[in-house]
DNA sequence: GTTGACATACGATTTATATCGTTGTACCGT
DNA sequence: ACGGTACAACGATATAAATCGTATGTCAAC
């Protein structure tokens, strides 16, 4: 499981999408240096969550992961260690922490829909 | 913000209620021994995370912090870090993480109505 | 060709966490 | 009283993460 410091840097990165050292640096708004940011990515590619190629001489790094994968997985676990199993809790909470947009709750509505449907079906 | 280890003993104190350090270490399933528990457990009373009591000459410890406000600020800081700040985007990890119960789905779906019935009433 | 700006690479240090060994102490049964 | 068991406390070590200093390389401008 990654740490919290190679998460922020994924997290950049699926934002930013492929992106030099020094893009990711400025994205990341922490008060440690550059320095610290190209050591830990580059022991992030040589645990395979990044991905680096050249261009013009310069090193271009992404995400070695899908981002869907990770999410998945970091919700996951979160689920699972945290939230006693619940994905009822784990929404709760996140709910609960921020308000969702009206938007953002349409579309998790549709979700449920869509797996209860599933389920329904399944039975 | 709490380390993984230390979730772990607050979720189990959150499910066993008050307990002494031997039921914690039990139920967690680690492999290291009972006196690194032990001191994980003193260093989180230092900190604030656990409250001590005595009973029968047996030290019995509980969650300092209220489990919701804890799960929320977890789910919060995963939330923004993790997920680019969308309640949505959590939800669809967790739910896609693990499939939920029947059950959890119409608790979730009852949540969201009330959300959106609030969020109408006061636009 | 020397300087300056910027990047990589590497090593060392600092800091935090996790782990365990040892010791002290109370309780219980014999 | 004695030995055993269980726990608490403390110190030391081990492991891992994050941070930085310094060296090296490249390229362009002067």
């Amino acid at each position: 499981m990654p740490t919290a410091a190679e998460v922020d840097i994924l997290a950049a990165l699926w934002r930013l999408g492929p992106a030099t050292v020094r893009e990711v640096h400025d994205a990341l708004d922490k008060d440690s240096g550059y320095n610290t940011t190209l050591k830990q990515m580059q022991l992030m590619m040589d645990k395979g969550l990044l991905v680096r190629t050249e261009r013009f001489g310069a090193h271009v790094y992404e995400s070695g992961v899908p981002m869907e994968q990770m999410q998945k997985r970091i919700a996951g676990d979160l689920m699972r260690r945290v939230f006693g199993g619940s994905a009822k809790n784990l929404v709760i909470g996140a709910l609960g922490a921020q308000s969702a947009s009206k938007e953002d709750l349409a579309e998790i509505r549709k979700m449920i829909d869509a797996l209860e449907k599933r389920k329904r079906g399944s039975k």
